[in-house]
DNA sequence: CGGCCCGATTGATCCACGTCAATGCAAAGG
DNA sequence: CCTTTGCATTGACGTGGATCAATCGGGCCG
């Protein structure tokens, strides 16, 4: 146990999550010190994903779920007929692939709109582990609900928003989440394109690019291709709630 | 011990899990009678709901989650504005109440169609029994995760569906859900209104009636107010996948 | 540095669905 | 029995967003 610490041996340990600058946003938020170090034990594997490819695809075989540590993702669903719905974007801190658990097999596509890097997390071995760590165990529990009410917020938008609250919306959700993660709430770089906008709000990219352009003459954003910057989030949030 | 039988007791009987005759469909799903019969100390209280009724609203606190054994119920979101939008309509063997996980309180109102009775199932026991019978932790992580990914399916449906392919798509999935019950697949009573149905899928409830009546010129259905009969799924399946 | 290519922007036109409004119809209750 | 009440249906008309099409512009590679 001699206090020999090498290069590589640092580069482990900050890859675990009792080190990990993303443990109070991901999976072991709110669990103490000791129930993080048996995290650590299940979470060893990582796994770097190129821009433009799968981390995982709509039939794989299931056995993992993912943190995202670095990067940015969407999932998406494809239909027979090649129509192609963008279902999310994830980014790091956020948990994906708990779509394939109800039938041993992915339901949708998660495809890197960057260069980006995961942990991975064994299914099975996450279940024993949570056996043993009520912490964690509600701790995931939690994770999967706040996907479901996620998923509920979308319904709503999708099924009673106007097109500009719909964006607008989009819009206030990044720049949440954006800042919880310590970057600028008012200034980001889009890593979707708008046709992925379009999709994830059920839009055509035209009106994406077109309320983006009305959006920057009312002087509530700035765009300069993906470059955003929120100019004014009261009226941002003043478009909601108006029309339905 | 002795085996005296008193009627009471018969009802009891016959209303836990290992008798009921939902369980291939509910949350023992899969479980062995030994697993069941940990499931029977769990799940004791019912609760009975009046149409109309909510089994849970936004914002009450969470404490358990629910079994739909007889009724209907719907679930919504309503916003400030009063907007509202219905996220699911769920019938008996489907588990609801899992939105209250994350947060400890609930994001959306369960409202039953018609008189209902549930079966009450603490969450924190179930979280403690389940860490002892792992066919149970997996099965209750199976049913949030085809929650998570029958969301998926609405958000494609709204995203990028006609107003035609919305509502065959609604008719197809209720009728698989009927047959599976036991029911006919082809000849049911909506408990929904035309309303209710337009929230669901995006659409009005104006836009919903056309339909029918259009859906019913075509010979696909029978339509005579809330009974429906369907006369040509091969016809339905083919409207789903064209348009986009 | 110059050309290419992919995505974004913008305009003109169209149409699916929403809106507004009248009428129908069945179940509930006096 | 007739009235009431709450859906449902149907029609006429309006519009938000889709579609089709042209142009622009920035990043990348030779």
């Amino acid at each position: 146990m001699k206090a020999t610490v090498v290069p590589i041996n640092v580069v482990q340990l900050k890859s675990v999550c009792s080190s990990c600058s993303l443990r109070e946003l991901c999976l072991p938020m709110g669990l103490s010190p000791k129930e993080v170090e048996r995290l650590d034990q299940l979470i060893y594997a990582r796994r770097k994903v190129k821009r433009g490819e799968g981390l995982y695809r709509a039939g794989d075989a299931f056995s993992a779920i993912y943190a995202v540590r670095t990067g940015f993702f969407k999932s998406n669903v494809i239909l027979e007929d090649g129509r192609d719905q963008v279902t999310g974007f994830h980014m790091p801190g956020e948990i994906i692939g708990m779509d394939g658990i109800g039938t041993d097999h992915h339901s949708c596509n998660a495809i890197a709109l960057e260069d980006s890097d995961v942990c991975v997390i064994p299914f099975s071995r996450l279940e024993e582990i949570s056996n043993e760590v009520r912490g964690l165990q509600r701790q995931f529990h939690k994770v999967m609900s706040r996907e479901i009410v996620r998923d509920q917020g979308v319904m709503m938008l999708l099924g009673s928003m106007r097109a500009e609250e719909r964006l607008a919306a989009f819009l206030l959700n990044l720049s949440q989440r954006f800042v919880i993660r310590g970057y600028s709430p008012s200034e980001f770089h889009l890593r979707m394109t708008r046709e992925e906008i379009g999709s994830f709000l059920g839009l055509k990219l035209e009106t994406v690019s077109r309320l983006f352009s009305k959006f920057q003459e009312e002087s509530l954003i700035g765009v300069q291709q993906k470059h955003i910057r929120i100019l004014d989030t009261a009226g941002l949030k003043k478009i909601l709630g108006q029309g339905g």
